[in-house]
DNA sequence: CGATGACTTGAACGCCATCAATCGCTGTGG
DNA sequence: CCACAGCGATTGATGGCGTTCAAGTCATCG
C-alpha cells in the first residue's frame, strides 16, 4: 500500500507556525481529504481556494501538449499550496498518497487581507520562500547533472522528512525523475551510484525507504566540488 | 557598441506603472548608473536596495563552483530587480550594456511597508510575477529541447521589447546560452534553423537584431505543437 | 592592418534518453 | 497454497541530442 510510505504521522507537523496568519480566526477553513493519485486542482482552473498539507504529500505539475511534465514542487505536511496572484492556477496539484487538506477559501481570506497586514506580510512570506524554491530549481534544472539533480533531490527530503534514520518517499521513480527534469532510468541509476558508493542505503526492500549515510558527501556532489 | 543595442529609449517605459506603489512619495530613491559588464550586487551579500530598470538591461544569475551559470531572468526598462524576502541576495546582478537604475533603500521601503497595505500589496505581486516568470522557466529548463528554449525566448523578448519591428538584444549568445540551460553554439543552431524556415529574419549584419517573422510558427514550436 | 571578440559552422564525443528485458513484491483467483 | 498478472524498480543495449573541441568568418577597434 501505497500509504504506508507517508511522512512520518508520529512528527508533529508544524501546521500553525508554517501557515502563519492564515490560521487566523477569522478566516474559515475546512478539511479535505483526496486519495491517492486523485486530482486536487487542474492548471488554468480558478484558484478559488488555498490549500495546507495536514498529511499526505503532494506534487504540483505543469504538462506539455505531448504529455511531458515538469514537477514544480512536492508539498508535504505544513506546506501551503494552491497560493495564486493571479484569478487561475498555474500548476496541476494531485495527491501523491492519501493526503488531508485545510481548505481555506480565498475570498475569505482577501476580505481579511484587505484590512489587515499581518495575513498580507504572511502571504509575502509564503510567496517568497515559493520563489525562492524556484530559483534555486532553476539552477539545478539548467545546469546540473543528474547525479548532482539526485544528489540535490536527496538532500532537500532529508531536511524535510524526518531528519532523523531512514525518509520515507511518498513519490515513486518517475516522479522524481518529473521533478529533477530527467527519465525515471537515470534517477534508478544514480541512486545505484550513490549507494554502492556508501552515500545511502536502502532500508527493507522497498526501494522508498532511504537512509541517507552521508549527508555531507550528498553536499559536495551537489556542488561538484567533491 | 554594444550600448547601441540598448532596449529602444524613444519607446517610453513604464515605470511608474510598473513600480506601483514603490513609486510612494515617502519612499527616497536616488538614480544610479552601471556600465556594461559591471556588478550591481553579488549572490550572498546584504540586500539593502531594491533596484528598477529605467534604461538598459540587466542579468540575474547564480554561479556553481566550476563556473557553470543559470541566468535566471534579464530585467529590462521598468522591471524590478534585487527584491528579497530574507536579508541577502540570491543572485548576482550585473549590466549588460550601459544601465541606468533607480534606487530605494529597502529600510525606506520596509519603513513605510510597516503601515501601508498598498505598498505590500505591490511587492506581493511584483514577487508573484517573479514566481510565476519562474515557474514557467522551470518547464523550459526540465523538459523542452534546445528549438523550443529558443522560441521561447524569442517570444518572450519580443514581448518585452518593442513588438512591433525588430528586437534589439542587449545580450550575447553566452548569455541567452545560460538562461536557457544549454550552450552557446547550441543557441546558434537553433537560431540558424528558425532563420533558415522563415520564422525570423537578422537585421543589418549584427546578430543582435532579429525581426520575428512568424510569432504563431514560434509560438507553437515552443509547446511542440507545430 | 593586426588583434580581439562575437558568432557561425563542422566533427566527434558523451551523457542521458529510449527501448527492452528482468526482478521482486503484492494482490488475486483457481 | 500456488500460479499469475500487474506494478515499480533495476539493469542492459543502443541511439540521439546537445556538448565539446576546433576552425573559420565578420565586424570593430587599437
Amino acid at each position: 500500500m501505497l500509504t504506508k510510505f507517508n511522512t512520518d504521522p508520529g512528527r508533529k507537523p508544524r501546521l500553525s507556525g508554517e501557515l502563519g496568519a492564515l490560521s487566523d480566526a477569522r478566516v474559515s477553513s475546512a478539511e479535505f481529504r483526496y486519495s491517492a493519485g486523485t486530482e486536487i486542482f487542474g492548471e488554468t482552473e480558478p484558484a478559488d481556494y488555498i490549500y495546507q498539507v495536514i498529511k499526505g504529500a503532494v506534487r504540483s505539475h505543469k504538462l506539455m501538449a505531448d504529455g511531458r511534465r515538469q514537477i514544480g514542487a512536492f508539498h508535504l505536511a505544513g506546506d501551503i499550496f494552491g497560493l495564486e496572484n493571479g484569478d487561475f492556477h498555474r500548476f496541476t496539484a494531485e495527491a501523491i498518497v492519501d493526503t488531508k487538506t485545510r481548505v481555506i477559501r480565498r475570498k475569505s481570506l482577501e476580505r481579511v487581507a484587505k484590512t489587515d497586514l499581518a495575513i498580507i506580510r504572511s502571504l509575502l512570506k509564503t510567496t517568497g520562500e515559493n520563489l525562492a524554491h524556484a530559483e534555486d530549481h532553476m539552477l539545478l534544472l539548467g545546469r546540473k547533472t543528474s547525479l548532482e539533480r539526485v544528489a540535490a533531490f536527496l538532500l532537500e527530503m532529508h531536511r524535510r522528512l524526518t531528519p532523523e534514520g531512514a525518509i520515507a518517499l511518498p513519490m515513486n521513480r518517475r516522479d522524481i525523475a518529473d521533478y529533477l527534469g530527467i527519465t525515471l532510468e537515470t534517477v534508478s541509476r544514480a541512486l545505484t551510484e550513490l549507494r554502492k558508493n556508501g552515500l545511502l542505503k536502502f532500508i527493507g526492500q522497498t526501494q522508498r525507504e532511504i537512509m541517507v549515510v552521508d549527508p555531507a558527501g550528498l553536499a559536495q556532489l551537489t556542488d561538484s566540488l567533491g
